[in-house]
Parts: C-alpha cells; structure tokens; sequence
RNA sequence: GGUGGUAUAGCCAAGUGGUAAGGCACAGGUCUGCAAAACCUUCAUCACCGGUUCGAAUCCGGUUACCACCUCCA
C-alpha cells in the first residue's frame, strides 16, 4: 500500500485517488522568462519520479502541468531582449521541453499555459467578487484573504502571523489599495504598454496564483488527487491557490499536496535561487554532463529532502549509473552462450526483488532503499553472469527487471554494444599478437582502440567490445 | 518574532526500542600476460547533556549548529 507524507495533514496517509486507476496529478510549472535551472528541474524530475511510480503500480496518471507565460518577470525579461512576452514564453517553452526531453522527463498529459486560459481566471475572479471573497480597486481585483475561514491551513500559519511577516514588506502603493495587507492580486491593472486582456475591470492581466486553480480544476477536476511544487510554493501560492477555489466549488481542492525540497549549492548549502544568482541552467551543464548522470543524480534523493549539488556528487552518480550499464552489459554479452530455458531459482529472487523495491518505494517514495535494492539486484546479477553455464530466460529476467526498476528513476538502459567488422579484425590481429606473447602489439591495439572510444575487455567468453 | 525541516563513517545515505541497509571514494585480495569489468574483504556506536528502559541512533526533557518559508522563486 502506497503511503505519501501529505503537507495538508502532515501525516503520512495511505494513497487513495478518488476514482480507481487513476489518478489527477497537477504540478506547477516554470514561469518561462529564462532556462531552468537545477533547482527548477528537480522538481520536474522528483514529480516525474512519482508519476512514473504511480505508473508502474498500474495508474493511469493524468498529469497537468502549467506554464506561467505572462506576470511581471516575463514583462520585464522581454523588454530587456527587446521581444514581445509570447515571443519570449515559445523561447523558454521550447528550452524547457529540450531540457525536460533530455532528462527522460515524460510529457505532460497536458502543458496548459496561463495565456490560453484568461476566459477561465476572468470567471473564477467573477464568482470570487460576486461571493464576496474579492473587491475590485481601480482596475486591480484582490482576494479578501481573511474572508476565507481556511486561509492558512496549508502553511500552519496563524493569519496573524502571516499578517505581521506581510505587512513588513509590501509597498506604501499597495498597501494604499488593499483592505488588508494580507490580501493578494487575482487580477493586475495594465501599466501604459503592457500586454494586457479586456476584463470586466479594464485592461489587465492575471496574478500568478489565480492562473493554477482555474488551470487545475479545468483540467483535471475540482478535487484533484495530488498538486505538487517546490517547497517554496508552500506560501503563499498554494495556499492562495486553495483559498480561490474552496469558497466556490464548496470541495476541498487537493486531497494530497506533495513538495519537494530544495537543491542547495556551495559550502554553506544555500537554496538555489534566481534571487540569489547562484543557480546553474540545466541548458549550460548539459554542455558537459551526461543527461542521465544529471537525471540519475537528482532523481536517487526522495524528494522531500534536500539535494547539494555539487561537481562531487555528479561524480558520485556517474559511477553509479556506470555500474548498473556494466551490469547490464555483462548480462547481455552471456546471452551469447546461454542455455536455452529458465532457471527457477533466478525467478525466485527475481520476484523477491521486485516486492522489495515496492516495499521501499511504497514508504512515500523512499527512492534511497528503492536504489539499494536495485543495487543488491545488480550485484546478484554480475554473479549470475559469471556463472559457467548461464540460461537464457535468467538472464532475460534479470535484464527485464533491471530495466523496469531503472526506468522509474528516469534512466534509460540500452546496449552500447556495436558491430563492427574492422574492430573484430583488429580484435583478433590482438589476440593472435597475445598467443604470441608479443604484448607490446597486442597492448597497442587496445590503446588505439580506447583512443577511439572503444573499450576492449577480455573474458571467459571471449574479447568483447563496447563504446565508452 | 511565527512556522517547518535537518544533524548517522572521507562523502551520500537507510534505519521510529533489541545490539548500525546500500552506494561512492580509499586499501587489500580473486580473476587477467597486463588491464578493464565483476566479485570478495576491511572501514562508524549515530551533534551534545540528562532521563526512561533489561536494552535507544530510535522514546522523554534540555542544549547547540545549520537550512528553508513567512516577500518574486521549484
């Protein structure tokens, strides 16, 4: 029984969606004003780790997943490159799909993006005003924050707390408007020469909280099983976010919330941020990285805790990743000369396998003893494969669940074997120069071959072959 | 000030009452002409203080340190 930590409750709870099999699934996306950065992507990558889970264990998942096209960041990032807003969302929606597909990270059942979706927000913002919940002020709609008896309820704060943190930072501007300083955008005035949509209160566009509740209920439902995002979203968008909608659906909006913890960067393991200009783009390490080893990297920490990033952890993961390609190698190259027919001990331990890694991964997602398990599998398979005599349905099962396991972390495992006549030639001109003792030879061949990204490795079985 | 989180070997990390999973790195070994890959072996008493218990990394009390949110941010 899958079980998931649930900030609404702060509780571990058993995992139940609403309709059997499947399951609505809606996390927040990037406002695309720029390239996404480690941090941006492990929550893709975290969420993208449940959903593959949640598939493996036979859900059909709808998952939602918005892109933040218009807000003021965008407004400002587009006049410094000189482009309009939408010219600049297709630049970084392009960048994150590129980013995205090179990490292994499934599309979306749907990519909705705020733009598409202002006739939505405009009819949100209406009932909210009509309900009470929301007061219009030149142009400008803010949420009535302490009309809403939940306001807080996710982030476990007092509403007169958060009243003493808010009031400390919002403009003398705003605080002219507003009826509370709690109170929060649902829809922004135009300034001269902003883009902007006609709304019953004039030109304007939508505030970053409102465009998720209409994105979420259009189109998953009004309770939707599981919203995620970064822990930073905690407060106040996802609390915002409960407070549009409840009032005006009378549901409870998100039966699970989930988020993720931070990636955290140099010796004092600070947050990484736009904010705080310490970030790396997922785009820029990508020019040296392997994507898998990124993948691997971010998607082997549960994604409750915190990740430091650094060049020794991505070394760290490479050589980990690199164990389980060799292991998939050596199961590979066996089958050769396997026997035909199946061997009922492998199934066996095979099956015990798999039940352990569930186990682990039920205890919300604990991808650390699900890797550990996966690890011991590689490890039983490396000496399966050394056995003299091997069959072939064993280690078809070994590379089967192997395969299986690794996908859900996002990795990709296939042979790097080739086939190359040239090669075998000079494999055996080598292993004739070995027979003759003559190792000056025989060792050249393998240093040219290595030069060339071909690595040589002589076996029981043979000289086997294989990229780099 | 309010709220939440973390503290286990050189590094990452599991572990919620019974005498410390797993991985990386390091070292030694098996195999190999030498390598490579794989496998084997070695490597910690769990931030600190006090308490409960036959027994605690795990429970209780206290202390310290670090991080995050409360303001745009995954």
């Amino acid at each position: 029984m899958l079980k998931i930590y649930n900030d609404l409750t702060r509780q571990m709870e058993e995992f139940t969606p609403q309709q059997p099999g499947v399951v609505t699934m809606y996390v927040c996306g990037p406002t695309v004003y720029n390239y996404i950065h480690i941090g941006n992507a492990r929550s893709v990558v975290a969420f993208d780790t449940v959903r593959r889970y949640l598939e493996f264990l036979g859900y059909q998942v709808n998952y939602v997943s918005n892109f933040t096209d218009v807000d003021d960041k965008m407004i400002k990032a587009a006049k410094e490159q000189g482009i309009t807003v939408p010219q600049l969302a297709e630049k970084y929606i392009a960048a994150f799909m590129e980013d995205t597909t090179a990490l292994n990270v499934e599309p979306a059942t749907l990519h909705p993006r705020a733009t598409d979706n202002i006739a939505g927000i405009i009819d949100l913002i209406s009932a909210l005003i009509e309900k009470g919940y929301a007061y219009e002020v030149s142009g400008t709609v803010y949420y009535r924050a302490r009309k809403f008896a939940g306001y807080g309820k996710l982030s476990g704060q007092s509403i007169d707390d958060l009243e003493t943190g808010a009031s400390e930072h919002v403009s003398a501007a705003e605080v002219d408007q507003k009826e509370d300083p709690l109170d929060f955008a649902l829809w922004k005035a135009a300034k001269p020469g902003e883009i902007s949509w006609d709304s019953p209160w004039g030109a304007g566009r939508p505030g970053w909280h409102i465009e998720c509740s209409v994105m979420a209920t259009k189109y998953l439902a009004e309770t939707v099983d599981i919203h995620a995002g970064g822990q930073d979203l905690t407060f106040p968008h996802h609390e915002n976010e409960i407070a549009q909608v409840e009032p005006v659906t009378g549901k409870p909006f998100v039966r699970y919330w989930m988020h993720n913890g931070f990636v955290t960067i140099g010796k004092d393991n600070e947050k990484m941020s736009k904010s705080l200009h310490n970030f790396v783009t997922v785009h820029e390490i990508l020019k040296t990285v392997d994507p898998q080893v990124l993948r691997f990297f971010m998607a082997t920490t549960q994604y409750r805790r915190p990740i430091q990033y650094s060049q020794e952890k991505l070394t760290d993961a490479a050589n980990n990743l690199a164990h389980l390609q060799h292991t998939y190698d050596n199961l590979t190259y066996r089958q050769q000369d396997a026997a035909a027919g199946d061997d009922p001990a492998v199934t066996a331990k095979l099956a015990e396998f798999k039940d352990r890694f569930i186990t682990a991964m039920n205890d919300d997602i604990n991808v650390q003893n699900g890797i550990a398990v996966v690890y011991e599998l590689a490890k039983e398979a490396n000496v399966y494969a050394q056995q003299e005599t091997v069959q072939a349905d064993a280690l078809t099962g070994f590379l089967d669940l192997l395969t299986e396991l690794t996908a859900i972390f996002g990795i990709k495992l296939e042979s790097k074997q080739i086939d190359d006549a040239a090669i075998e030639a000079l494999i055996e001109k080598r292993n004739q120069a070995r027979k003759e003792k003559n190792f000056a030879l025989s060792d050249q061949i393998r240093d040219d071959l290595k030069a060339q990204g071909i690595i040589l490795e002589d076996t029981p079985q043979g000289t086997r072959y294989r990229k780099e």
